[in-house]
DNA sequence: CCTTTTGCGTACCGTACGGTACGGTTCTGC
DNA sequence: GCAGAACCGTACCGTACGGTACGCAAAAGG
């Protein structure tokens, strides 16, 4: 779904590249490598146009990471008759984009600057990361296990906490993790399949084959 | 598990008492509020003992966290029988002790201030809070689902992978939301009661009631 | 072709930080 | 009771940040 012009503003080609700029400075050195001097040096433009243009570094903060969800849009595929087995396809797939979205550099370095401004009485920066970043990946999925349930595939009494549940089977602990720094995992479809198999077993309307939740063998 | 005294330096009570003035501004104000001026302030020493104890800022830091760590002792309650129900009264009180750790204002603050400290290559503080706050909980919630499958009451091939899934379960995304600045659950409880429910018809022997799971009601 | 706008580069300002130095005071060991 | 260490309060230093001001070049527009 495409922002509306109206409420979301935009930015110009040139404002872009200096926000690109700022992403790329974000990540390589982490917030305190953010500068608006610094900023200004690599983008080659001046401090005054950076306040011309974002009005203060809040501002500047913001318009990144307006400017990075508007590059991360996620397609809705809607409508074609579910299977399990393509349910399943498309849980695995959800899974691995999730996995790797959060893996990436961008938006590690993002979710580090907007937890480290926030406090006890909250963030505006963590509230949009929330709402720009994760509604789309949200109304994904929603969207995903809704068309499960109405296709028999999937029961549930509340899809919120459904949805959560799935979410905690993919991620785990695996985002804090790496937003203190560790590395990722070695094999993000491995634990799409292993997430989506527990998903299918608490949820699912058929058997499941479980063997790769590695509990058929017993011991 | 108390800390050898020879590689962990314990410190003294007038130090103690500083860095707990020091995790008082961090929670108050995050970390632009704890400063080595406003530390001595608030605490009444001198900036100069401040640097002769700690070092520089980051040894305060991280004698932050291992003071926050030394306060947070888990007892290792094992021993006695376990049977189905035991088992799960367990696994509820590790899922509503693990989130009211994680939802605590001090571990919030802590990890805010060590995920904001962290780059692409990693963290020292990431590190210690990682192991020093991390590894307590871990060996509690190990020690408990080894003992459920020496029971014969869980199965599983991977302990950790089952630990994971359990974890994940308990938390999904709530520690990100609450770093974010998002306010906690409102009844931990029954995420607890929720999350262990499905962990024991994953990975449990016996047949679940699976009322609490809400997929009974077949609607 | 001339004017107006936009924006770059630089210099500048006030502030606040991390870290150090020093004089005076309290505590400690003998 | 006294010498020495530990420590407090404060002043100080260099630096680097966010934000502003200004001079000048280049583009836009009529």
């Amino acid at each position: 779904m495409r922002a509306d012009a109206t409420d979301m503003p935009e930015f110009s080609p040139r404002q872009n590249a200096v926000l690109e700029q700022a992403l790329r400075l974000l990540v390589e050195g982490g917030e305190k490598a953010l500068t608006t001097s610094g900023l200004a040096r690599a983008a080659n433009c001046s401090k005054e146009s950076l306040y011309k243009w974002f009005g203060d570094r809040e501002g500047l903060l913001a318009a990144m990471i307006a400017h990075q969800a508007s590059k991360v849009r996620t397609f809705e595929r809607s409508g074609e008759r579910l299977t399990a087995d393509l349910l399943r396809d498309h849980l695995e797939l959800f899974a691995r984009d999730l996995l790797e979205v959060l893996a990436g550099d961008v938006s590690l370095a993002l979710n580090r600057l907007a937890i480290g401004q926030a406090t006890r009485e909250g963030s505006k920066l963590g509230k949009l990361l929330l709402e720009h970043g994760r509604r789309q990946i949200d109304r994904r999925a929603m969207a995903l296990i809704d068309q499960g349930k109405r296709a028999g595939l999937l029961r549930f009494d509340n899809a919120d906490a459904a949805y959560h549940t799935l979410y905690g089977l993919i991620v785990s602990d695996l985002h804090v993790r790496m937003l203190l720094g560790e590395p990722g995992l070695k094999d993000n479809a491995r634990q799409a399949e292993r997430a989506v198999a527990s998903f299918l077993t608490l949820h699912g309307t058929q058997k499941q084959s479980a063997d790769v939740l590695g509990v058929s063998a017993g011991r």
